[in-house]
DNA sequence: CCAGATGA
DNA sequence: TCATCTGG
């Protein structure tokens, strides 16, 4: 008997949705909304081409109630109706399908999950093999031995193995389990505070549902309740889950035998939806169909010869695109393992320099030294994806990386920094539509990850040749549509790129830390908080966590009958800071143990105890990592450790800085922007009063509450000057009535008075926030001074709190914009100036309006002033910019 | 408002 | 995942 081929069964229905949510909306000539189409077509024909399967069928759901509705009146009512703008596509895909010779099913009364049930049970009683392929882990459950699940857009298979890894159970049990935790999307219920892992261990303990539901009356705690006083429920979300596979219908098997794509339909349709490569690929190799066109060649470099030929096209190249493979996400511990080159479409190279089954002709340093001299040159442009991590590896490598002409990750944050994350995989999926190979499917995950060097050169060639060839691609799809927006390009050509050598050589550099001062600081916090545990416990007459919000609700509300003064948003009883001074001030003892337990805790747990462990044991020093592409505004953040949150604003919070030292012979010089955000502010509303305040060097807040409390200058309070912060804070954030008074601790319409009286005064900055904000609604996006876009995704949300929220971020994202565009222009030119001769000062950190470097004490007042003047103009605003610079031999002392 | 880290 | 707290 020979093998019986494969059945791919196709959820349409799940890839629909998702490509409509993952893929930008695309649109054809005539207005029509191609996306959907365009994600579900290319998977299907991705694949086609993996599987070449004689047997196919494309299910979708059919419109209309099924027999889920009947049993369940409730099922799948938390659903939105599908957009128009999906909804229009369904009818041009279902042609599309049909004119590629795929068999389509939609059968009434039925979902597509019952119709692909009901075809693996009848594949299975025929022997024949069977592929799912489908988004929704619901059909898990059909998992068996030759029976397999492929979820295309994460790259998956799932066999019964990698179901009960992914569930903890097998997929016999997996309806059992979604009985249990409930699927939100369907709207059905689980048992309450049941999840995956719980779910699994008493499936696992009970052997099934029923033995779990025979058994309920053993199990103990708050869950055990749940599930007891859920059984009905439980019972009827079983039969919800359960796949129906005896659905009829007609013709059997054979009805899903694959054709022959209609070749004028097939031209008629691409080219209707637009479709030009697909089109192009049909009209020029007639007879082969779809199956060519992304196809990719890696040549895996492993002769001499082969390494002349690669030097020799490189050198020819316009652009290289460059990737690099290493032993670990960490460049500091990176060691290179191969070196992977695109120059054109459908084709890469990989060059293994450390695998452990590699078997080439030279040795590595002799494949680097062939490549060195196109690597380092500056004159050979290259394009890469997220630079500044090669850029690191390659530098502890010995290798200087020169030619820094693109950056993907870079062009897709310039061109629309939010709506979407910029790692390789998102800007695939997102722009060319594309799945790329994970790096867990070649390494590996969790215990059985290996690093890449273990990886067999074939298999890392691969996914390394990809890697660079998508990186070329997605610049070919980005460079255009930047290229295009003069100040977007600007930001990326003068700021952004520029800024990553300046990133990297700081995130090399690191800052001493001096662990002495923080262990002392770790030990007196410990005494402090066992004396206020203790405290603690005696005033609520009985032991609990004081770090647990839940048990701390259960103590101050139920226990002890506190007011509840808030909710959060998950309707429980706030105990935020602000309503435990509320309650403090009430005169209530606890309050006030729990929130000085509360901030030493988070001292302690967050730095002092955990800055230590982030020394590096190579350098001696603490190696934070600056991302570029993550804060919609154009701000840079900061990861392992976060160094842009170290606390200052109360004493014991301070003191933590006293560790962030300048190593003998040097200091810490700290630079900050003073009022930079209201400078701006006052640039870009052109208000008369805020400019004049500001070239008189008037005190800002006080100037401030001169105007809103109608007062001489100098007559103003303490407690008016705070008022008056408050509000040029708020500002700043694109402030509401609420949430000044919140901070003020004021009624409401007070605080609208207070904003009234202000907007009164300057008149200039109430016009500038009104334009801004109609700005972003008409065009979608409001802009920095140097021309940055920033997009208001949700500016139009029929939800007013969503839009109300965008509204705010529109208006104070030119300001905290703008800012972050004048500190990464003063960091390349302080860096600049500090390469470009013998300045001995390394930049050491960067919080937002602050630059520290590290300098040697001889050198101080030249850096000082030379640093000072870069910052300050680093812009030319309406008003000066003004940078203050202390020194000391730690941060605290220079702030 | 924007971020990141922590603990339950 | 949520609540809380740190910074700007």
């Amino acid at each position: 008997m020979t093998k019986k081929s494969r059945l791919c069964l196709v959820d349409g229905s799940s890839y629909l949705y998702r490509a409509f949510h993952a893929l930008p909306s695309l649109t054809s000539g005539d207005g029509q909304p191609t996306g959907a189409i365009f994600g579900v077509a290319n998977m299907v024909r991705r694949m086609l081409e993996h599987y070449e399967p004689d047997y196919v069928a494309v299910v979708f759901d059919a419109p209309g109630k099924t027999f889920r509705h009947e049993t369940y009146a409730e099922y799948k009512a938390t659903r939105p109706p599908m957009p128009d703008e999906l909804r229009s596509q369904l009818e041009p895909l279902h042609e599309l399908i049909d004119a590629m010779g795929l068999p389509r099913l939609v059968i009434e009364g039925v979902e597509a999950d019952d119709v692909i049930a009901t075809l693996t049970r009848q594949a299975r009683e025929a022997g024949r093999p069977v592929l799912i392929s489908s988004g929704d882990k619901d059909l898990a459950q059909l998992v068996a031995d030759g029976v397999v699940l492929e979820d295309t857009m994460q790259d998956k298979q799932y066999d019964p193995g990698l179901v009960e890894e992914k569930f903890g159970v097998g997929p016999e049990l997996v309806a059992d389990l979604l009985a249990l935790t409930g699927d939100s999307s369907d709207n059905i219920p689980g048992v309450e505070k049941v999840g995956p892992k719980t779910a699994a261990k008493w499936l696992k303990q009970y052997g099934n549902l029923d033995g779990v539901i025979e058994h309920a009356d053993e199990i103990g705690g708050k869950v055990g309740d749940n599930l007891r006083g859920g059984l009905e429920q439980l019972k009827l979300s079983r039969e919800l889950v359960e796949l129906e596979d005896s659905v009829e219908l007609e013709g059997g098997l054979e009805a899903l035998k694959r054709g022959e794509p209609d070749r004028e339909r097939m031209i008629a349709l691409l080219k209707r939806f637009g479709f030009s490569t697909w089109l192009k690929q049909y009209t020029d190799d007639a007879g082969d169909s779809a199956a060519s066109g992304d196809e990719l060649v890696v040549e895996t470099v492993t002769t001499k010869r082969q390494l002349d030929a690669l030097v020799e096209a490189l050198q020819s190249a316009d652009l290289i695109a460059f990737d690099t493979e290493t032993t670990s996400l960490e460049p500091l511990d990176a060691d290179l393992v191969g070196f992977s080159f695109a120059v054109e479409a459908g084709k890469a190279w990989y060059v293994p320099l450390a695998h452990a089954d590699q078997d080439n002709e030279f040795s590595a340093d002799e494949a680097i030294e062939a490549l060195r001299g196109i690597i380092e040159d500056d004159d050979r442009p290259k394009v890469g994806q997220h630079l500044k991590y090669d850029l690191n590896v390659l530098e502890r490598a010995g290798i200087a990386l020169g030619g820094i002409e693109h950056d993907t990750m870079l062009e897709s944050y310039t061109y629309h920094s939010s709506g979407t994350r910029h790692d390789m995989d998102s800007l695939a999926t997102r722009y060319l539509g594309r799945q790329t190979t994970s790096y867990e499917t070649v390494a590996g995950k969790g215990k059985k990850q290996v690093t890449f060097d273990q990886v067999p050169v074939a298999t890392a060639a691969e996914y390394a040749g990809e890697d660079a060839e998508v990186t070329l691609a997605l610049h070919q799809h980005l460079w255009p549509k930047l290229e295009k927006l003069e100040g977007p390009s600007r930001v990326y050509r003068e700021l952004e790129i520029p800024l990553i050598p300046v990133l990297a050589r700081m995130e090399r550099t690191g800052v001493a830390l001096d662990v002495d001062v923080l262990a002392a600081q770790s030990a007196e916090i410990e005494k402090r908080l066992d004396e206020l545990v203790e405290a603690a416990h005696a005033a609520a007459g009985q032991a609990f966590n004081l770090g647990s919000p839940k048990q701390l609700q259960e103590i101050l509300f139920e226990q002890l009958g506190l007011p509840v003064k808030r909710k959060t948003p998950k309707g429980q009883p706030s105990t935020a800071e602000d309503v435990l001074q509320e309650l403090a001030v009430e005169g209530h003892e606890l309050p006030n143990l729990i929130l000085e337990h509360r901030g030493l805790a988070k001292l302690k747990n967050t730095y002092t105890d955990r800055l230590p462990e982030r020394i590096h044991p190579r350098t001696g020093r603490v190696h934070t990592h600056y991302h570029q592409a993550v804060a919609a505004t154009g701000r840079l953040s900061s990861t392992d450790p976060n160094l842009q949150n170290i606390p200052i604003r109360t004493p014991e919070g301070r003191r933590i800085r006293k560790a962030f030292v300048a190593p003998p012979g040097t200091v810490l010089l700290a630079a900050d922007y003073s009022q930079i955000e209201l400078r701006i502010m006052a640039h870009l509303s052109g208000d008369e009063r805020l400019l004049a305040a500001f070239a008189e060097g008037e005190d800002i807040h006080q100037a401030t509450a001169a105007e809103v409390f109608g007062l001489e200058i100098d007559a103003v309070d303490d407690n008016q000057r705070r008022a008056a912060k408050a509000i040029n804070f708020g500002l700043m954030y694109g402030m509401s009535a609420w949430g000044l008074s919140r901070q003020l601790e004021l009624p409401r319409n007070e605080a609208q008075e207070y904003i009234d009286r202000y907007f009164d005064r300057y008149t200039g900055v109430r016009d500038f926030m009104q334009e801004t904000r109609e700005r972003a609604r008409k065009q979608g996006y409001v802009e920095t001074l140097f021309g940055r876009r920033l997009w208001a995704d949700e500016i139009r949300s029929r939800n007013n709190q969503r839009r109300q929220a965008a509204e705010r971020a529109a208006i104070n994202a030119p300001m905290q914009g703008t800012a972050a565009d004048i500190i990464k222009r003063a960091m390349i030119d302080v860096d600049a100036w500090i390469q470009s001769g013998d300045v001995p000062a390394k930049l050491v950190m960067q919080v937002h309006d602050e630059l520290i470097l590290e300098v040697d004490e001889g050198a101080l007042e030249s850096v000082r002033e030379g640093v000072v003047d870069r910052m300050q103009h680093a812009a030319e605003l309406k008003v000066e910019l003004l940078v203050e610079a202390n020194s000391g031999p730690d941060w605290e002392t220079a702030h």
